[in-house]
DNA sequence: CCCAGATAGTTGAGAAAGTCAATGATTGGT
DNA sequence: ACCAATCATTGACTTTCTCAACTATCTGGG
């Protein structure tokens, strides 16, 4: 074997959920980040763009939370985006606090560009696997990451 | 709802996988880490401390490929668990250059402990799935960590 | 109305993690 | 014996994470 990996794939941390999500995580976010490079974006910052162009308007604090992120970090992201015209920040009309994110139109095309590579990155990453058990791995992982706030709650 | 997170669920993000494995392992490594604080461990070092005590005797080049690391990160990291004599750096015979990394009795002793820990954690975080679910998961991320090559190849 | 306490966004500092190039020792092939 | 490749290590540098502070604003109780 010249591949290294094989000899320790019979580990107990190979049967790890934790270390798995971990290396999975990296092996597709650094494939998609590697496809995003070309329009100055990595998977955090299209997130806030994905999430500004569905008509939510999410305020900065509900990206914080969704993404897991640190509200400090949100506003390093989103002054990026806005820096370059890909998003604004409108006030909130019930709360002079809050500011709402949302997509402009050169952010939508962005977007739309982005997504494109970004499916490409994902088809390859998760070339293994078929239709159904991509279904079946989001539907899981749903569950892990929303803590079972899933969509049938 | 008090609940921002519950409004994006319905997103396309939200059903995108690369986002959810992202978001999952951020849940589930920060669960076990905070687990670990108390053994001044983290997932990372504890997985160097697990490859090192199952008789696999993995060369620091063969860490950083299975653990996905940069070679001078798992340089850091052996030398803290060295440090506090955990683990040791043995000759390999056969290449002279390479460095075998074996967990010491104290690292062995500790590793008991400290997996107690993870296994509540992972209790916890994984507490919305069967125990069939948690099989299919473990299953399917090992597809997308190891680019299939998996068990059965 | 006014106050107290909580919350949204922002700033800045410091720790941790990731990336990359260079180096010395060693290996294997020719 | 030589040369390219490999392993571990170091150091520099960037990115990401985590926290504490601060301002402006909201909310609820008197």
């Amino acid at each position: 074997m010249t591949d290294p990996l094989h000899r320790l794939l019979g580990s107990d941390l190979a049967a790890d959920p934790a270390f798995l999500l971990a290396r999975a995580r990296a092996v597709t976010s650094g494939a998609a980040n590697a496809r995003l490079a070309g329009f100055q974006l990595k998977v955090r910052s299209l997130s806030v763009l994905w999430l500004a162009s569905q008509g939510f308007g999410p305020s900065q604090r509900e990206l914080s939370e969704f993404l897991g992120l640190d509200p400090s970090q949100v506003v390093a992201l989103v002054d990026d985006l806005q820096g370059r015209g890909l998003v604004e920040r409108r006030p909130d009309e019930r709360d002079r606090r809050s500011r709402i994110i949302v997509a402009t139109e050169a952010g939508l095309d962005l977007l739309e560009q982005a997504l494109v590579e970004t499916r490409a990155a994902g088809d390859a990453t998760f070339a293994g696997l078929t239709d159904d058990e991509r279904k079946t791995l989001t539907g899981l992982l749903t569950k892990v990451a929303f803590g079972g706030r899933a969509a049938g709650d």
